[in-house]
DNA sequence: GATATATATCTTAGCCACTAAGAGATTTAG
DNA sequence: CTAAATCTCTTAGTGGCTAAGATATATATC
């Protein structure tokens, strides 16, 4: 086998990799919505407010591709539950900011521990040089996934004309 | 700072980079049934269809976590889309496969290209031997993932005196 | 300063995918 | 041959989502 086509064999490869693996992180997700007794946006949600801390409901609709409307049923539901408050911007009193209840961060933390052990374990067996590697993989990833995303929406705005056949019909949803 | 606390400090950069990495990923997925004009579970279900193949609907229901009721209306959706098709078990005729309409495949394909190409960019700054490394680790990750999914719902299952205090209630939804 | 427009969130009606329960069809066990 | 198990589908009901518009507040224009 030549060179090209060994490494073009190891990138299929990673790239299941990387498909099944991401498929198993979604289903891990939902299992913890489940086990919070939540919807997955609601989770979601939370996961945005761990991110990027006190964040207004605007900006959670736009992060999570939802409408205000929606998100404001997300936040009713969370308010209730307790992992959350709803607290007015002074400044602009038109903003309202959400907040995670600091007791119940830890609470749903917990849910987390069985996969930080999982990882802990798999990242023992690499050293310093090698998670760096993975770190450096991890970000630029990210920024490529960004970008791709920024892409794909991309095609449905450019004429059809000028665009791979894809023969299916833009759905009136989202954003 | 010790050797100890970098590694801390790198296996924190780490988990949030891969968390990050991750939500992308989902909001990727999102695009892409958006785009497709079918709902999420639906594209989940292509997923899988394409990694194993011909698969039965119970199958599907198993690995989405969804009931078999839902998956009735996932196939039915897209076999009526033109995405699959239904085949009776000819050895059992109490199981029905779904297979991927091969015409359409390549059409659902396209919308991952620019993921692919952005994943080739990345990739393209990488050695065949880190290459190696990241798909090592995609594949301990996934294992990792799934003994994780596994204890979590185990978690469920042992009493409550027994277990971390999570003030959660057992809701009564999926598997 | 008053009016018009923009911005941010919430409300409502209607839709669609999901669950739970059970029916129907087929296979396997006793 | 009958009973239980297995697999999918059907039905009724629920809940989260969108779309559209209401409400409240902020900003721009005259």
């Amino acid at each position: 086998m030549s060179r090209a086509k060994a490494r073009a064999a190891l990138l299929g490869e990673l790239e299941e990799a990387m498909r099944r693996s991401s498929a198993q992180g979604v289903l891990y997700g939902q299992a913890v919505a489940n086990v919070a007794g939540i919807a997955n946006s609601d989770l979601e949600c939370m996961d945005i407010l761990y991110l990027e801390g006190r964040v207004t409901a605007g900006r959670l609709a736009e992060v999570t591709g939802l409408t205000t409307g929606a998100i404001t049923g997300v936040v009713d539901r969370l308010e209730k539950a307790g992992f959350v408050r709803r607290e007015r911007d002074e400044a602009d009193r038109r903003k309202v900011f959400i907040t995670v209840v600091p007791e119940t961060a830890k609470r749903i933390g917990q849910l987390y521990v069985p996969m930080q052990q999982a990882m802990e374990k798999v990242f023992s067996a690499y050293t310093d040089e090698e998670l760096r590697l993975l770190l450096r993989f991890a970000n630029e990833g990210y920024e490529g996934v960004v970008a791709a995303t920024a892409a794909l929406k991309g095609l449905l705005d450019t004429p059809p004309e000028q665009r791979p056949d894809l023969k299916l019909k833009k759905r009136p949803r989202r954003t």
